[in-house]
DNA sequence: GTATTTAGTTAGATTGATATAACAAATGTT
DNA sequence: AACATTTGTTATATCAATCTAACTAAATAC
């Protein structure tokens, strides 16, 4: 079975092929945090097992075999998030950090019970898609804010990233997944965007917040 | 902080002292199924912490501190039995292992949201009491069913040893915490008992069975 | 196209948790 | 008391995960 650390190069592994594409040393240990030399040996670790392709001075790449189980790891960190946020009334902003550890768990029953519980989750609580027992991961295509134009009429539903500071600012604002939101405006200098939604007639984000702003169309 | 592995020799040490009195190096490298030399070396380790108290070939004694931290790890172990009972519908023979792992997440909010989900439950599915918040634990002082005579009736109040096949033993009789039992007869040759609880008008229990049932007077 | 910078690798060390082998102390038995 | 058994200790080794220092390959800049 794979450790906590490596279900966690895992996980990033998966992760940082979605955002970046490929995956080099350097992105890998900056996102866990570790020098170097810890992600190049964890590399070969993970390598001798079967899980990557690697070659020397090239992009890391998950095995068939690599991206099942970082699948079934981001499927117990999603599934866990979901129920703290259900069940348990933790805001989304304060999931991730709980899940990150309860994500190691090895305890089959204990996270079907939570499927079961949560009626069979498609997304957490940041609209990310959770995988299926399989490893199957949904592809939700959504597009960010900033690809739409004035007159726009989106819902939101995920997003691109959710750190806590986000996540905060987006509480401020009173956003939440499924809100309603209209394109007012779009700033041609700086790609800032003036929506309104709820009862606010006129909101301005910024281009970094509406990337980040994963939409679908009403 | 403790490690992991720490957290789980603190919380034997506090275990063994209740069921045995004083603890030595190798019931604790039994009970943690590891070797003497590895149980020596952390009893080390938690010396150098301030944890215990150990000169060699002495018995090993918690200091306050590690009572503390002791019974703060056990509370999380019972807090979650609880939840797993009481929440997501676990049966009492299953909580243990789950428990097991879950105790060692770093999240005091996380405990403290089953804590109150639980409306601040003061026993375990076992009947063991779980410490507050202080490390403080109620010295909840039931007396084993085989302690009693003919014609006493009593209530099932916690189990003095809760491993997976005796739950399973309960189970399979129908016994419950809170399962009201009157007392038949004695057999003096082996300690063994007769019963009488719900609709079962005669049920044998073994000695090893009586001893490890804790019973309140009705 | 050489020089500089960045990214990646290797070597070597450390730490925590574990083991086995060998020996020593404490305890139990006759 | 002597011997045998059990318990505990020390010495030494391994393994996973980490680091720093030194070096090398690749990429970028001029
Ligand atoms: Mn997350
Ligand atoms: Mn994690
Ligand atoms: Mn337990
Ligand atoms: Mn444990």
């Amino acid at each position: 079975m794979a450790s906590p650390t490596e279900e966690n190069y895992l996980k990033a592994l998966f992760n940082l092929k979605d955002e970046e594409g490929k995956v080099s040393i350097s992105e890998l240990s900056s996102t866990l945090e570790v020098s170097m030399p810890t992600a190049n040996s964890m590399v070969k670790n993970l390598l001798k097992k079967g899980l990557i392709i690697y070659e020397k001075y090239k992009p890391i790449e998950l095995t068939e075999e690599g991206k099942k189980m970082a699948a079934l790891v981001i499927r117990k960190h999603r599934l866990t998030e979901m129920y703290l946020a259900e069940k348990m009334g933790f805001g989304w902003e304060e999931v991730h950090d709980i899940a990150e550890q309860i994500e190691h768990i090895n305890s089959p029953i204990f996270f079907e019970r939570m499927d079961k519980l949560l009626n069979h989750p498609k997304i957490d609580p940041h609209g990310s898609p959770i995988p299926n027992a399989q490893g199957i991961i949904a592809d939700l295509k959504h597009k960010p804010l900033n690809e739409h134009k004035p007159g726009d009429a989106v819902k939101l539903a995920a997003l691109a990233h959710s750190s806590t500071e986000f996540l905060d600012f987006l509480n401020s604002r009173n956003l939440k997944l499924g809100t309603e939101i209209n394109v007012i405006s779009v700033e041609p200098f700086d790609g800032s965007m003036v929506v309104s939604y709820n009862d606010r007639k006129s909101e301005g984000l910024s281009a970094k917040v509406c990337e980040r702003l994963l939409v679908e169309f009403l």
